[in-house]
DNA sequence: AACAATACGTTACAAGTGTAAACAGTTCGA
DNA sequence: TCGAACTGTTTACACTTGTAACGTATTGTT
């Protein structure tokens, strides 16, 4: 339960393709993610109308379609999934996940400055 | 499905507490999650038969009792999960996901030290 | 010895998830 | 205009997850 708006990982797909793409029609959406995790259409639209009715997703008439866009902001999503994922897997450290994820994806080098300038900022702030 | 060893949310708790107290009864798990997440023993006991079923548990008998251990390396369902939570949440982008944690939480003086050190180390190792 | 507390196993049950097919209305091309 | 194609709605169904109670064997206690 937690605060009303679950998101599970297929869905978390399909909304990041409507952030990012905002409004889009169904049949994008379906281009978009469907053959990268083998879903077929009707898949996918169980999964946008699950959205919808969780006040995810909202749509918007456009002719006989529908335009979809999303009703919570990206932003608030991540940072509860953030958060739950934080204190299960990582029992709330943070420090070990950045080493985690530091030690097991590849950065470009300008990543890596950028991270590097970010965490001397959060040093001198405070 | 994506790879037979889904851990669910409430089930990394369990973990968490197997993997560092290692071998452990039910009995001292049921105390140490149990009332922070509010479950009765029986909820504890459920998660401990499913995590058993699932090959991430094994069990010693000791006595009339069950000594619990991990039978799946914590480093190795860290890395599961954490590729399934970046590849959904953060489609798969590293960079993103870093920034967000480093803003999102506090970090020890000394912990931004040692990520700014290991930072610098990928930087040169390539 | 009898009963209370433990420990474990079995069963339950609703909600959520993954994965779709079936059905119905609309529209565009032949 | 007739059907193919597309859009959206409804229904399905097994598995997982959260959350436990119930039943049974064992054991410690009086």
């Amino acid at each position: 339960m937690a605060d009303g708006t679950e998101i599970s990982l297929s869905e978390w797909q399909v909304m990041n393709a409507v952030w990012d793409g905002q409004p889009i029609t169904a049949r994008e959406i379906i281009l978009q993610v469907g053959p990268a995790n083998e879903w077929t259409p009707a898949t996918v639209r169980t999964f946008l109308h699950r959205l919808v009715k969780k006040g995810a997703l909202k749509t918007e008439e456009d002719g006989n379609r529908y335009l979809y866009s999303a009703a919570i902001p990206k932003s608030k999503t991540i940072k509860q999934a953030s958060r739950s994922f934080l204190a299960s897997v990582f029992s709330g450290e943070t420090a070990p996940l950045l080493t985690h994820f530091v030690k097991t994806n590849k950065l470009s080098p300008e990543e890596i400055q950028q991270l590097r300038d970010l965490l001397e900022a959060q040093e001198d702030r405070q």
